[in-house]
Parts: structure tokens; C-alpha cells; sequence
DNA sequence: TTTTTTAGTGTTAAATAAACACTTATTTTT
DNA sequence: AAAAATAAGTGTTTATTTAACACTAAAAAA
């Protein structure tokens, strides 16, 4: 079969934001640049998406290369095509966010990228638009958020209450009643309380609880409105 | 400068799904393929993304070439890159919605494409994942024009509440109560009512809205809620 | 003039959201 | 051993929003 005749080929590439959340902070991880151009230049994790694979699978296998990690929430955020947005050679790239749960993040032993998790407002100049990758991730992040119960996806198996309030409290840069937050959550019927507390936190100890796993995926489609107002929120 | 080495470059392209209503129906304008393979069948209006444009470009101009109209409202759906999903050559295609007053879309002179309107339960079969990428258009239009005020850019500078209805109703496959929506509706601001009426959909005669174009800027990242329950008319 | 058709409008009840402060458990300090 | 410090946990009231509901008005057609 014949190509198209006349049409000019093009890179395309991934690039992935990764989420993760430490009970305190929202973070991104971000590698160091081991090839030029901007060699050393700090910037998010990509590649090439190859002749036999889709650009899922492309960041599927770019995630795991760099954290080890399979089977993680991924979406794809857009395609950043401007010319001249890497300046060594005209490069579309897809782009996409995961969320983890950072304790499951394995530094890979030969520690080939040089990684290091970032909190939101210290993120290093990154190399081309990946500024903007961020930034539009981060959007897509809070719009998600404020209407499907994804962010459980960065939490480890069994969490607190106020630790989870404190990463929508991060993602919307706000401050929450958590007498209202708390029950708003209780009522979605997601969570599983567990006897066991965590006394990491506080003095007095917050209670572990677990998702309901089957109630996750029943209700993952709902719109859940955890944050209040959220018109002011997002952006 | 040197190019990144050892890398295969794809072909990119860019697909246009046209949303239009004709005061009863959405519609999806398609055309009849002109060059092999497929030829004949029908198909989204696409086309190459160009060394010197971006992607978004490459949709601006495509739309331009089919309908003759600019300054329309479009978003970058997501980008498509199974390999094999043009069994020509590999083509990773970057997908875009667009909405068109219907009424001031130009039959291009030459008529070049053979383009139609098809309601959206009408749809022929399509070349390649075209029937995906519109099946992802629905949901990412229902998903915004649940919350965002998108939809006025469909209709024309003036319209009557009945119409918003059907479009509303059309689009998220529901009925709704007329006097909650219109309530609903004036709530907004967005709205301001004219002299005139419209007596062509019915004896009584509806009268004509124009859009306030301030206050739709103004208000266009609110969370508006026009939609009653949503979660259960998503997807 | 009667019938038909669709536009237009108000009220009430139920559900949801928002605002608000004290008690409890535990550790640390004195 | 008692007191202080810290963060967790919990209920009520009011305001707002949403949902359900049915009749009148205008014009054309019969």
C-alpha cells in the first residue's frame, strides 16, 4: 500500500505530569535532562511514541521506565503541537497526567533520570511548554476533582480524613469547614472506617479509613461536588 | 542544529467534528471521502497538520476549507494515535469539536467535499475511528455544556427559549420541565429579550433572545447547572 | 366561533449547602 | 501528677437551591 505522498512526518512525543501527595503537599515529579538540547534542564518525563504503540501505551511505558509503577490512573491532558515548542526539531506532544500513590514510588536503581518530587508553587523553569503542561494539568486536575472522587487515586491504602482534606485543600488553594467536609464524604458511602488510627498526624490520632472499592467504581461517574463554589475555584 | 536521531516521525493530522442545530436538531456536518483509501466513504473533514501550523491552526484552516467560516468556537478534543487506525500509514490525529451557527455555513462554491448534515442518531458508517472520535465529541460537549454556557454558540444572534430547550434536550437525550429551564435560564443574565417574535415554530409565536455578549464572557467559566441530576446523563 | 397548538408564567415542598463552636483523646510540659 | 497544648471529631440551624406541579394567553386553523 502506498503513504500519503506530499505530507510531512513528524516526532511525537508524551510527556507526563506526575501527581503525588506526601499528607501534606501536592507534588510533581520532574527528572533532570540526561541528553541535550537543555541538557541538565529540569523537565517533565517523556518520550517518543514508537512505530508499534499507541500514545497510551507510549505514557504507560514512560511512566513505569521512570517510577517503576504500572496500572495508574492516567488521562490524557491534550496535544501541545506549536512549531518551534522544542527548538531541535519540530516534536507534537501528548500530554498526560497520572496520579500515584507516591509511597509506591520506587526510585529506580540506576537512578538514570535523576528525579525529585516538587511541590506546586517551586517548580523549577522547565524546559519548552512544559510550564504549560502543568498548568493545564493542573486545570484538568481541579475540574476532575471537583466532580469525581479521583483523587483517592493519590492516596495510599488506607488514609485519614484530615489528610485527605488537606490535599483538596491544596488542589483548590482554599480552606474547607471540615465539619461539612467530613460529612459531605461520609455520605458518598466510599469510605470504610478502620479501627486502627494514625498517630503520625496529631497527638490524638485520626482514624485510617479504606475506600469501598466496589462503591468507587459504582460511583466514580457521579458528580460528587466535594468543593463548594467551585466557579471560583478552578482556572 | 542536529534532529533527534534514531526516531520514526508519523504523520499528524487533525479531525473536525462540526456541531450544528437547526432550531430542532443537532447535527454533525460529515463528507463524502474524495481521495483513496475509502474513497467515497464518509468521514469527519480532517487534513494534515502543516511544517508551519500548530495543530490548532491545522483545525482553523480544515474548518474554513469546508464551511468558509472563521472565528468559530472550537476545542481540542484529544489526540488519536492508535497504530493501525489508518491502515494506509501510521496517522496520529488530533481531534476537534466546533460549533457553528448552522445558518451561516457557506456551501462552499465548489462543493468540493460533498458535505452533509446528519442528526445524531443518523450517522453513517465512517472511515477509521471517526465513529469513536464523535462518540468522544458527545461526551466531552454534554460534560461542558453541562456547566459552561457553550451551547449559544450554536444558535444564531436570535433564538427563542423554545429552541435552547430543544437543544438542551437534544443533546443530553432528555426532556426537560419548561418552566424550571426558562426560570433557570433568566437566572443567568445571559439572556435579553427582544420585541420581536419568531412565528415560524408555532401558532402563538415565541419571542426572540439575543445573548448579552458582556455578561456571556463575564460568566462563561461559571458553573452554571443547567442540566438537573447530570451523573445520571453523562457518558 | 370553536378548536387546536404551543408559549408563558408562580407556588410550594424537599433537598442541599453553608455557617457556626464545643468536647475528646492524647502527648508534652511543668 | 496536673496542666497545657494540639489536632480530631461531631450536630444544629438557616439560607439557598432544586424539583414537582397546572393553568392561562395568544394566534392560527378549522
Amino acid at each position: 500500500m502506498t503513504r500519503y505522498s506530499g505530507q510531512t512526518r513528524l516526532l511525537v512525543a508524551v510527556d507526563c505530569i506526575i501527581f503525588g501527595f506526601d499528607g501534606q503537599d501536592l507534588k510533581i515529579l520532574l527528572i533532570q535532562r540526561g541528553f541535550e538540547p537543555e541538557k541538565n534542564k529540569w523537565s517533565l518525563m517523556g518520550g517518543f511514541v514508537q512505530p508499534d504503540e499507541s500514545p497510551d501505551e507510549a505514557a504507560t511505558r514512560v511512566l513505569k521506565e521512570l517510577t517503576g509503577l504500572e496500572g495508574v490512573y492516567m488521562e490524557q491532558i491534550q496535544a501541545f503541537g506549536h512549531p518551534g515548542r522544542d527548538p531541535q526539531e519540530r516534536t507534537i506532544s501528548i500530554a498526560y497526567f497520572a496520579l500515584i500513590d507516591i509511597h509506591k514510588y520506587e526510585k529506580q536503581i540506576s537512578d538514570q533520570y535523576h528525579a525529585e518530587w516538587f511541590t506546586l508553587n517551586n517548580i523549577p523553569p522547565l524546559i519548552f511548554d512544559h510550564t504549560d503542561m502543568i498548568k493545564m494539568a493542573r486545570k484538568k486536575l481541579r475540574y476532575k476533582a471537583a466532580i469525581h472522587p479521583i483523587l483517592f487515586e493519590l492516596l495510599p491504602g488506607k488514609f485519614t480524613v484530615p489528610q485527605l482534606q488537606n490535599l483538596y485543600q491544596g488542589i483548590y488553594d482554599t480552606v474547607l469547614d471540615k465539619r461539612n467536609f467530613s460529612r459531605k464524604l461520609m455520605s458518598t458511602g466510599l469510605l470504610v472506617k478502620q479501627q486502627e488510627k494514625d498517630k503520625a498526624g496529631s497527638k490524638k490520632g485520626a482514624f485510617y479509613f479504606k475506600l469501598d472499592k466496589k462503591q468507587y467504581k459504582k460511583k466514580f461517574q457521579a458528580f460528587l461536588n466535594f468543593i463548594p463554589n467551585p466557579d471560583n475555584l478552578l482556572n
